[in-house]
DNA sequence: GTCTATAAAGAGATAGAC
DNA sequence: GTCTATCTCTTTATAGAC
């Protein structure tokens, strides 16, 4: 009996995990640039270097690249945002740690996270239910730490932490509309600054 | 010769005004909801109450459609925000009725700016390049007010006009993907709100 | 694992009647 | 100003060879 060495995990792929994974990214950059309907499987085939018919091997359907985008992105933040905020207790650090890495991550991983974000709205009610679950879960781990900011008494509490939260990610999200990686601004400076703003205002004040 | 009563004035039109401006509006909740290629002309004449092809009476593309409602959006943001801040001399309050201006108006017309925002990918260059203009314009509206903000003392100048307009503006915009009218905060309190986060921060401070 | 060929469905847009 | 009918093109996805 020949089987592939090995089968993908998510039950979605089908194929070996790295020509997936490069797909997923392919499809990402060009679902960013085009938009999920926009785009085509010649087009992702193209990308790939394949024909748009061969893509098929690897995924049964094209929403399932678009699912498969959204999920890989999502524990892909997860797992680092986590990550960077280890360890460290005074929460306002943690909270600008939590904040940069955020930016940082969303930034670096621009097409798979612009297409999270922007084009869930083309799957199906279900799995747009379970993508929206998890990118729910994720942003509690920013509005916890805004709370433990409140409890501390380093952050505002006339205004609740979910609505600081939801103000947060407004702040920190739009970046993908704008950010350029051949602009002046790096990626670690754009973090930094939202953190700074998010925290600090725009007012000129003294410290 | 019988000639319709009025011709529409923006050269993308064909009929008349009042029967174009329902179809922008519908066609934006459309977009808004289904994105602009996941919405058929045929849905379109639905929500209108005609059939799909008499779309086509009233506007020569479907990218006619989606053209008309950038441009209405931005001409219509930007005549309320300026007469807003009309006669507001104190360059933080000029700013504070900007901010709120800008919000409020791009969430009671919810579905035509977010169209705007986030379909202007699907307009052919030329078309896209001239929204992006008119929005860069518009734009510079608040970046002016940042800027005196700055040259008055009131406004913290080791960020860049430039970098805290690009920040404002993602605080602000990206209430299109959160904000319900059927959830329990208002527009004004978003926009008061915001204001607020923006030009105060999140920490914990005396005034 | 990738190919060619193609099936099946749906889209934007037009023609011409009313 | 709206209708029905339809053209034409493109798309996702499958079948079966290699």
């Amino acid at each position: 009996m020949t089987v592939p060495a090995r089968q993908a995990s998510s039950g979605v792929r089908r194929g070996g995990p790295a020509r997936s994974d490069l797909i997923l990214r392919q499809a990402a950059a060009l679902f960013q640039e085009k938009g999920y309907l926009g785009t085509t499987t010649r087009e992702l085939g193209d990308a790939v270097g394949i024909r748009g018919a061969s893509v098929y091997y690897h995924f049964k359907t094209k929403e399932d690249i678009l699912y498969g985008i959204c999920l890989e992105s999502l524990r892909y933040l997860g797992e680092r945002v986590t990550a960077a905020a280890e360890g460290i207790a005074d929460p306002i650090l943690r909270l600008r740690a939590l904040i940069e890495a955020h930016v940082i991550n969303i930034l670096v991983d621009r097409q798979m996270h612009a297409t999270m974000l922007t084009e869930v709205r083309y799957l199906s009610p279900e799995r747009r239910q379970e993508v929206t679950t998890r990118r729910d879960a994720y942003e509690r781990i920013l509005e916890d730490a805004v709370a433990a900011g409140q409890a501390d008494g380093g952050v505002r509490t006339d205004i609740t932490s979910r609505r600081l939260t939801l103000s947060l990610l407004s702040l920190l999200n739009w970046t993908i509309f704008w950010y350029s990686p051949d602009g002046v601004l790096s990626v670690d400076a754009v973090a930094s600054m939202l953190a700074t703003v998010f925290l600090e205002g725009a007012l000129n004040r003294p410290n």
